[in-house]
DNA sequence: AAAGTTGTTCTACGATACGTAGAAGAAGCT
DNA sequence: AGCTTCTTCTACGTATCGTAGAACAACTTT
């Protein structure tokens, strides 16, 4: 179960903002301002954004354009699939599924319950 | 977000599997049979599995009698619960609620998709 | 109560993950 | 060929986790 740190969470983070790929360079200079939540913006050397993104590549995260010179990278997924993806894993960890959507439903808000109601009916 | 580790995770599966609480030796003599899955019945020390517990409450996923001699632990919620929670954590790391549920529903099997129709027509 | 037995806490070490970045190597520009 | 820019290699510090011995505390039994 991909389990990402702090600055590689940020830096998808940034990734998943714009669906365009960056070059590692404009990611530092992201992360420099980056208000980014509540995230300070911090100075980072090239070498550490390039090093999280290389690990982020190897976990399936990230995609490097390697035909390009300042290599480009890119989301492979988006936020959306990927947080999706995520909640699948973790409920498939239970045996009784049923009874963890139970009480999943229990917790979500109004308006999502609404959505989730959309959404299985057109189905 | 608690993440756990492959021994934390065994000994979570066993105290959830009885929902009873148990002493360290019961819970080491259950590791060195419990085919639990693929999982290998582990020869563990006593105290490898207190220490594992001691990190487990530490983690607020258990709890232990202090009174009784050989303190006895029993996991704080039940599987389903602590499922459904990490579910919903993970549901509000994206900013799009929404878009996520309306993935996830689509990664749910055709039971599951019927309990959720049939848990959120009731409210 | 002293000695033995059983249980708990302290301390520790190796492995892995992650933040961080310098040094070294590769590729393009002049 | 030399300079500049980019990428890869290597590395170190910190945190987490698996693992357990050593030390300490508590119960049992003579």
């Amino acid at each position: 179960m991909a389990t990402l740190g702090e600055l590689e969470r940020t830096v998808m983070d940034l990734l998943w903002g714009t669906q365009e790929a960056m070059t590692a360079n404009t990611l530092r200079d992201a992360l420099a301002l980056a208000p980014e939540g509540t995230a300070e913006g911090k100075d980072l050397a090239v070498t550490t954004v390039l090093t999280v993104l290389s690990r982020l590549e190897k976990k399936g995260l990230v995609e490097r354009e390697r035909d390009t010179r300042p290599h480009r990278y890119r989301a492979v997924t988006s936020r959306e699939d990927h947080t999706a993806e995520l909640m699948h894993e973790v409920l498939v960890t239970a045996p009784d599924r049923e009874a963890v959507l139970a009480r999943f439903i229990g917790s979500v808000s109004e308006s999502e319950a609404r959505t989730l109601r959309r959404l299985l009916g057109s189905n």
